[in-house]
DNA sequence: GTCTATATGTTGATAGAC
DNA sequence: GTCTATCAACATATAGAC
C-alpha cells in the first residue's frame, strides 16, 4: 500500500527529531526531506507541537499493542521478568522513536504518555511483588522502574546487542535471580 | 563580599536553564530576570553556548571537589557504597545545576563533562569489584551505573528524602548487601 | 491535496555612547 | 563595565492559486 503524503511528514519528522532533537528541527527541513511543501505540513497537521503529538501518540499505541503479551501474564515472577524483558522487546524496530522519546525532556506532550504508560505498569508491579511476600513492594518497584529505564536508554545508544543482553541477564539475576532460575 | 554582575548573570541563566530549559530561555529573559542589559551577557561570555559552558564547568568543578573524599576511599566494598550516596550528597545544595544538567540532553558540551565525570568514576569501580572477586566487574559496573544515573534523577524529582533514602538503602542490599551489613 | 509566496514574531548578536 | 538601539537570520504559520 502506498503512503500518504500526511504519512510521510509524520515518518521524516520522527526521523529528524529522532537525529536532531524536536527544537533543533525546523519546519523547513521536515518540509524538504520529506519532499513536500512546508505549508503542506501545516495543512496536514495545524501546528508542529500538534505534528509532535500525532507522532508521540502513535508511537505509544505501537507501543501499547507490542507490550500486550507481556504485561497479561499473571505468573507475579514471570511478570516481573517480562518488565526487565520491555526495552528489548520494545526498542526493536522503533529505535528512532525511543530515542526522539527520551530526548523529549522538555516537551510534556512526551512526559505525560510516558508516565501514562509507566503508570499502568508501575500498579501491576507493586502486586507482583506482594503477591511474592516482598517486604515492601512499592519500593522493590520505584528501585525496579529506575532499572528498567536505565536499561531502556543504554540499549537504545548501545546498539551492541550481546552486550545489552548480558548486562540484562546480570539484572535478572541481582533482582529476581532467586525467582526465575528455574524458568 | 558583593556578586559581580557577571556572577548574578551566570547564577540567573543557570536557575532559568534548570526551570524552563536551555533553548526556551532566550537571552532578553536572562537579562531581565537578572537586572542587567542584554548586552551585557554578551561582552560577558561572547555567546550563549559560551554562557552554558562557563555554567556547566564551574558546576562539574563543584561536583568534583565535593565528591573527592568518596571517590579517593581505596576499600573496595565502602568505594562501592559511596558511588550510591553520590546523588545524595552531589544534588544536594545544587539542585538547579544537576536538574539543568539533566536536560540538557542535546547540547554535547554537557554529554561531554558527564561522561568525562562518570568516566573517572567508571574505572575505579571496575577495579573495585574485581578487588572483591566479582566474575564480572565490568557488567556489574555498567549495572550499577544504570542505577546510581537513575536515583540521581529520582532524587532530583522527588524531594521527598526520607522516601529517596529507603530506595537507596534498597538498592544498597540488592546491589552491595552481603558487603555492607556490618558496616 | 499541494504548492508558492508572504506575514509575523523572536532570537542571538553587534555597534556605539556613556 | 554597562546600557540603548538596532539588525540580520530564521522559525512558525497563513493566504490564495492551481
Amino acid at each position: 500500500m502506498l503512503k500518504t503524503k500526511k504519512e510521510i511528514i509524520l515518518e521524516t519528522a520522527l526521523h529528524l527529531f529522532a537525529d536532531k532533537g524536536y527544537e533543533a528541527t525546523p519546519t523547513s527541513l521536515i518540509a524538504k526531506a520529506a519532499g513536500v511543501s512546508e505549508g503542506l505540513i501545516f495543512k496536514h497537521y495545524v501546528s508542529k507541537g500538534n505534528l509532535l503529538e500525532a507522532i508521540v501518540k502513535a508511537g505509544y499505541r505501537r507501543a501499547t499493542d507490542k507490550s500486550k503479551s507481556l504485561i497479561e501474564e499473571k505468573d507475579p515472577a514471570k511478570f516481573i521478568s517480562n518488565m526487565l524483558d520491555m526495552p528489548l522487546k520494545l526498542v526493536e524496530d522503533e529505535r528512532s522513536f525511543w530515542r526522539m522519546q527520551f530526548r523529549l525532556v522538555d516537551e510534556e506532550i512526551a512526559q505525560k504518555h510516558h508516565l501514562r504508560f509507566s503508570h499502568s505498569v508501575k500498579q501491576k508491579l507493586v502486586a507482583a511483588f506482594a503477591q511474592l511476600g516482598y517486604e515492601e513492594p512499592e519500593m522493590e518497584t520505584e528501585v525496579l522502574m529506575l532499572l528498567v529505564e536505565g536499561l531502556w536508554k543504554a540499549y537504545l545508544t548501545s546498539a551492541d546487542k550481546p552486550h545489552f543482553v548480558k548486562m540484562l541477564d546480570l539484572s535478572k539475576k541481582k533482582y529476581i535471580g532467586e525467582l526465575i532460575d528455574n524458568r
